[in-house]
DNA sequence: TGAGTCACG
DNA sequence: ACGTACGTGACTCAC
């Protein structure tokens, strides 16, 4: 087999990649599109192509002998946009960390390096292939050297040979010199002959073969064309000699030796770490051997034992979790430079999986006590990473861990709230240089691929510690991190722990209820429809309803027409269809989320779901959950309050107790902004949606009826999110111009209010992010977005996020120290959600009457505002049939 | 895997 | 004239 040498058109491909691609940029602003677009072509490249050797080639800065030959040669091409240039020498990094030779010569264009390589391959029986998203390069084609030309974004390459050249052009590669000669080239701003276009020199050329030989026949061509010609024959022969690729540029010995070296996987890793680019790490193949794994081994009595006392004098432990077919591994350090592993005993007295090498401890199946007494000493701060995972693997052994004092992905969370993935692999990579072994891995070396990463991980969580504390620290963050997000990773274990109780025969029973009317109103819709078709599909809904049946078309998506419900809501007076389709969307939406999928998720033992809070994924500081989700339980219509009767405490005799702050981020707003009104209004204990309608209808209070007050409400939540006329028009249906009129009056009567929105606008504009009240903080990095809606979009979200964030870090403060607060006393009760601005507790029925006025101390007292916080109580036996409960 | 839709605050 | 109100997670369809 012959050697294959691929040859990249380094420039042409920046370009490309630069212009197919949106504005990519890492999250302190740098552009990166350029560099994602490459070293995605690039590793495209190397994997379809597998190139013996490889060469990247680059126009050198400066003037060319094309230019000496002819003055208007790229003449007017415009200056490289300061995005783009800016991105230039990381491209050389990233080619060097790619093993790649880079290759430039003053005085020629990358182009005659690749013609000169490419005859030089030739003549030494390689295969050669070029990239390049330029035309021009076709000219090299012959027996041995395929042209790839990159189009359509960074992902697809036409592939020619010689034959499909000569198809498509009708002309051999080496005419293609004399093709432009005659035709021009826009590109490289070549005139060619002024008359001759592509046509008419593709048929001389067939004819006559060259320039020359069209001169020397020139009596044989039309007369147009002749007339066009004469005279030419110099000019023609510029531009031909312009066009030639050159094949005997001086090389520097950089191009002796253009063998591939392959990754360095170390630098290359860290690179795109850095540029973020965690899709693309992903495809850097595994590194060496030789990566730090040697301070990583298996636990046995002795180093265990070791390793307490160690931590008992450093008063510092660090420990992450791995899961690997249904065993847990701990990666235990109490430095940066050794780690052990040690797998968890089974519960339940089960055996560990054959392959678990640690040397049993002892015949119980327990931690040993010296670990199991570091873990719950308060003295040792136990750092890592996925503590909450760490948490559950021991509380579930019988080892509840005192000091949760350092997660290396609530850090990153907080250092970076904007971004989605927190895995410490990233940092480990960006700041270290390390690959961590997959956990997914076999064995390796005797070693499972889990436990190794597991200890990595733990090494990893003790060199970072100090820079992402100091990094809190500069940050003001540190507070935040160290008094609140850390405590509730074990209050949030301990909730997940705790589970709710979910009636599965109730849940089913609504089911079957919910299947029935289902399949009658499919049956009716069915009629109505005349046919047969998949409700469940917006694709086929739309093409009944606007197809089929001819109703007007309301909103579009990027696929089609809408038929969201906004739309079918509209469609509902035209024809009974709409309202048939709206509710089988409702029943079947409860009926797949709601009882088939959580009756999935309860433990048949206990009756009870436990959910997984998630700490570090939005943007605000908000807690999500999932699996299943306990935060969207419905609540809105009434077979929706059906399904939320199903949840109820769990333990017989005790009853759910229902806590949320009532207008928690109007509040803040009012706080935040400092409108005397809005403050007044709060302090005075009005109705906010009330007193905001007497507002923006300029009418008193007792003018206020239903409709308005909730046209005030609206309102007052389009202020909060930043809402425009338009929208607000089309939630109330009403008129743009009344719409527009009622913020008018909203702001007019709160100018406070307003300003306060534009001064956090725009400050996160200079700064790059805005922060809550507990020093949280949002970047935005879409704030200096070129694209209008982007920016809009992001100014939004800058406006809002003050709030919502805000008032998570008071449910989230208020929710740590109810915790305290319930450790007196009352032992018994137990929190077990948080639903962004409501804390949902069990508590015995006895017990209710002297929690009730703790809870509301501790959460109206949680943090101190311009105006009070307030919180309503409610108790049932059920989530839905919870009442206001009066202290 | 992405899009559309919809449940919640 | 118009896809656009903030923040999530989950399901289904269709590629």
């Amino acid at each position: 087999m012959a050697r294959k040498l691929l040859l990249v058109d380094a420039n042409s491909l920046i370009h490309r990649a630069y212009h197919a691609l949106p504005h990519l940029s890492t999250r302190d602003g740098r552009p990166t599109n350029a560099v994602f677009g490459l070293a995605q072509m690039l590793l495209a490249l190397l994997e379809e192509q597998r190139p013996d050797e490889i060469a990247m080639v680059f126009d050198a800065p400066g003037p060319t002998f094309r230019d000496e030959m002819y003055e208007g040669y790229k003449a007017s091409r415009p200056k490289m946009d300061e995005d783009l240039a800016c991105q230039l020498p990381i491209i050389r990094q990233m080619v060097d960390a790619m093993g790649m030779v880079a290759l430039e010569q003053p005085g020629y264009e990358a182009d005659d390096i690749i013609g000169t390589l490419a005859a030089r391959a030739s003549r030494e029986g390689y295969e050669t292939v070029i990239v390049s998203g330029d035309h021009d390069l076709l000219q090299l084609l012959d027996d041995s050297v395929r042209v790839l030309i990159t189009t359509r974004g960074t992902k697809e390459v036409l592939d020619f040979d010689t034959a499909r050249f000569e198809d498509e052009y009708g002309l051999t590669p080496a005419q293609l010199v004399d093709f432009k000669g005659l035709s021009g080239d826009s590109s490289d701003e070549i005139p060619g002959i002024a008359g001759i276009g592509e046509k008419t020199a593709t048929t001389l050329l067939q004819a006559h073969g060259t320039i020359e030989g069209v001169y020397e026949h020139l009596d044989d061509v039309s007369p147009a064309a002749g007339r066009k010609l004469a005279g030419k024959e110099d000019e023609a022969l510029l531009w031909k000699a312009l066009a030639r690729i050159r094949r005997d540029v001086p090389m520097d010995e950089a191009a002796d030796d253009l063998a591939w070296r392959g990754f360095n996987t170390a630098e290359l890793r860290k690179l795109l770490a850095s540029l973020e680019f965690s899709k693309l790490l992903s495809r850097v193949p595994a590194a060496s051997e030789t990566d730090a794994e040697a301070p990583v081994a298996e636990a046995d009595a002795r180093s265990l034992e070791a390793l307490c006392d160690s931590a008992q004098q450093t008063g510092r432990l660090y420990a992450v979790p791995t899961e690997a077919g249904g065993v847990t591994a701990l990666g235990l350090a109490t430095s940066a430079d050794h780690a052990i592993s040690y797998i968890l005993p089974a519960v339940d007295g089960a055996e560990p999986q054959q392959g678990g090498l640690f040397a049993e401890p002892d015949d119980s199946g327990a931690i040993p006590d010296a670990l199991a007494a570091a873990f719950s000493d308060p003295d040792i701060a136990i750092s890592g990473c996925r503590l909450k995972q760490l948490d559950h693997a021991l509380a579930k052994r019988g080892v509840e861990v005192a000091n949760l004092a350092f997660d290396a992905e609530v850090a990153s969370y907080l250092l970076a709230s904007h971004r989605a993935d927190h895995d410490i692999e990233l940092w480990a990579a960006q700041y270290l240089g390390w690959e961590l072994p997959d956990a997914k891995a076999e064995e390796r070396e005797g070693l499972a691929g889990w436990r190794a990463r597991g200890c990595m991980e733990a090494l990893a969580a003790a060199q970072l510690e100090a820079r992402f504390l100091r990094d809190l620290d500069a940050a003001g963050m540190r507070g935040l991190f160290a008094d609140v997000e850390m405590p509730l990773v074990g209050l949030l274990a301990r909730m997940e722990r705790a589970g709710i109780g979910l009636d599965v025969e109730g849940l089913a029973k609504a089911g079957s209820e919910l299947s029935e009317k289902l399949a009658h109103l499919s049956a009716q819709i069915f009629v109505v429809a005349g046919g047969e078709f998949n409700i469940a599909s917006p694709k086929q809904v739309g093409e009944v309803l606007f197809d089929r049946l001819k109703l007007p078309k309301g909103r579009k998506t990027k696929t089609g027409w809408s038929t969201a419900a906004g739309v079918l809501e509209d469609l509902a007076e035209e024809h009974e269809i709409a309202a048939l389709i709206l509710e089988h969307r409702e029943y079947s939406k409860l009926v797949s989320t709601y009882v088939d999928a959580l009756a999935r998720e309860v433990d048949p033992e206990t009756g009870l779901v436990h959910t997984d809070f998630r700490q570090t994924v939005t943007a605000t500081g908000r807690l999500a959950s999932r699996g299943p989700n306990l935060q969207n339980i419905p609540i809105r219509t009434e077979w929706g309050r059906r399904i939320r009767s199903c949840f109820w405490s769990g333990v017989e005799g005790d009853l759910l107790v229902c806590a949320d702050y009532s207008q928690i981020e109007l509040r803040i707003l009012a706080h935040m902004s400092g409108d005397p009104t809005l403050t007044e209004a709060f302090r005075a204990g009005e109705d906010i949606h009330t007193h905001t309608a007497t507002l923006i209808f300029g009418c008193s209070d007792d003018e206020v009826d239903y409709p308005k007050r909730s046209v005030a409400k609206t309102v007052n939540y389009a202020v909060l999110y930043g809402m425009g006329p338009r929208a607000l028009a089309a939630d109330l249906d009403i008129s743009r111009a009344e719409a527009e009129q009622f913020i008018h009056n909203y702001h007019s009567r709160l100018p406070e209010v307003g300003k306060f929105m534009a001064t956090t606008v725009e400050q996160a504009r200079q700064s790059g992010y805005v922060s809550t009240l507990m020093g949280r903080r949002r970047p935005l990095p879409d704030l200096s977005a070129s694209h209008p809606g982007v920016r809009a979009y992001a100014e939004r979200a800058a406006a809002n996020t003050p709030l919502q964030g805000s008032a998570a870090d008071i449910v989230k403060v208020a929710m740590l120290r109810l915790e305290e607060a319930l450790r007196e006393g009352f032992d018994d009760v137990e929190m077990l959600l948080q639903v962004h601005d409501e804390i949902v507790l069990r508590a015995p029925a006895g017990r209710v009457a002297a929690l009730a006025p703790v809870l509301r101390e501790v959460m109206e007292g949680a943090y101190d505002l311009s105006v009070p916080l307030t919180v309503d109580i409610s108790v049932g036996d059920n989530w839905r049939d919870v009442e206001f409960f009066c202290e």
